[in-house]
DNA sequence: ATATTTTAAGACAAAAGAGTCTCAATAACC
DNA sequence: GGTTATTGAGACTCTTTTGTCTTAAAATAT
C-alpha cells in the first residue's frame, strides 16, 4: 500500500475542503457523513493537519475545520508528510537502512527513478486543482456518488 | 510503505539466490544468517514464493531453496505479486473501491500515470541483472557489507 | 448561569502485520 | 534402523494500524 489509510482518508477530506473553501468552518461530523468515514478517526486525523498547519479548526456551534491556507495552493505532497512522514520518498526499497549515492542497494538506482515520479505528482498536484476537476467533472469523492451529492445539505434534516 | 517487509525480505532473499545460480539448493538458515533475518519468517516468506513456483525447495541434508527459473530471467514483479498481490498496481490512490477509467476519482488520472512508473520499474528489472550489478560492483544485501561477505562460508564454522 | 454544539485528548478494542516457537515430514548418511 | 539436516505447517505472541468510546474544554446562544 503506497499511503497509509490514515493518509487517504486526511487527503480525502482536504479535497473535500477544498471544494467549499469560503472561509466558513465545516464541522468534522459533517465531513464524516458525507466521506462515508468514522467521526472519531477523522477527528484524529484532521488534529494532526492542524496541528501542521495545513487547517483551521474552531470550536462550538458554527464551528468546525477549514483549509487554512492564505490563497496558496496546497500540494497533496504537504497532507502525506503531515499524516506518513517521509519514509515513502527516502526509504531504500530493500528496506537497508543508510542506503543512499554513497553506498547503495543493487535497487537503489531504479527506485531513486522511481520514487521521483511519486515525488513529482505529489509535489505538483494542488488540492484546488484536483477539488475544481472534481467538481466540473463530478467525479466522486466517496463510495457512490458524484462531488454533487457533497452538496445537499439537507437530507440528513428529514423534519 | 510501498512494500511489505515481508516483500522486501522475500525480495533481498531472491537476490541472494540470484547470485548463486548453480543448480546448488541453498539452505534457508545460510540466507537468513547472511541477510540478518528471522529463520521462520523467512522460511514461511520463501513458502509462498515455492508454492508460486518461482523457487524449488528441497529437504533434508545438502536441501534448501534454489530459483526455479529454467533459464528464464524473473522480473521483481514476479516476487511483488507472489508475496503482496496486485494490490498496488490496481488499488484507487484514495481507496474508493471500483475506481477506474469508468468511474474515476480526482485523482485517478495521474495515480495511474505514476503507478505505471512503478510497474514498469518492477517488470523491466530482473534478478540476475541486479545480482550480477551487485556483484560487479559489491553493493550491499544486508545493513552492513557488500555482495562480497554473502560469500565466504566458513566464517561461521569456527572450529 | 445553563444548555448546546462543536473540537481535543486519551483510554480502550479490534484487526492486520511481523516475528517466534514447536512439532511433523522428508531425505541423506551412518 | 537410527540420527541428523533440512523444509512444511500451524499455533502462538508482539507490535502497529485502524477504529471506537468517553470525558474534557471551548464557544455560542438563551
Amino acid at each position: 500500500m503506497l499511503l497509509s489509510k490514515s493518509c487517504v482518508y486526511g487527503l480525502r477530506a482536504s479535497l473535500f475542503l477544498a471544494t467549499r473553501d469560503n472561509g466558513e468552518y465545516v464541522p468534522i461530523r459533517k465531513m464524516s457523513d458525507k466521506l462515508e468515514i468514522s467521526f472519531h478517526f477523522l477527528t484524529k486525523i484532521l488534529q494532526q493537519l492542524t496541528a501542521e498547519g495545513i487547517m483551521e479548526s474552531f470550536k462550538g456551534p458554527n464551528g468546525g475545520i477549514r483549509l487554512n491556507r492564505n490563497g496558496a495552493e496546497v500540494p497533496l505532497m504537504d497532507i502525506v508528510l503531515a499524516i506518513d512522514g517521509s519514509q515513502l520518498l527516502t526509504e531504500c526499497a530493500l528496506g537497508l537502512p543508510g542506503c543512499g549515492t554513497k553506498n547503495p542497494c543493487p535497487l537503489h538506482d531504479k527506485w531513486a527513478e522511481t520514487r521521483d515520479g511519486i515525488r513529482e505528482m505529489l509535489e505538483e498536484t494542488t488540492l484546488t486543482e484536483l477539488a475544481e476537476k472534481g467538481m466540473e467533472e463530478n467525479l466522486r469523492l466517496t463510495t457512490d456518488g458524484g462531488f454533487d451529492i457533497l452538496f445537499n445539505d439537507h437530507e440528513d434534516e428529514p423534519k
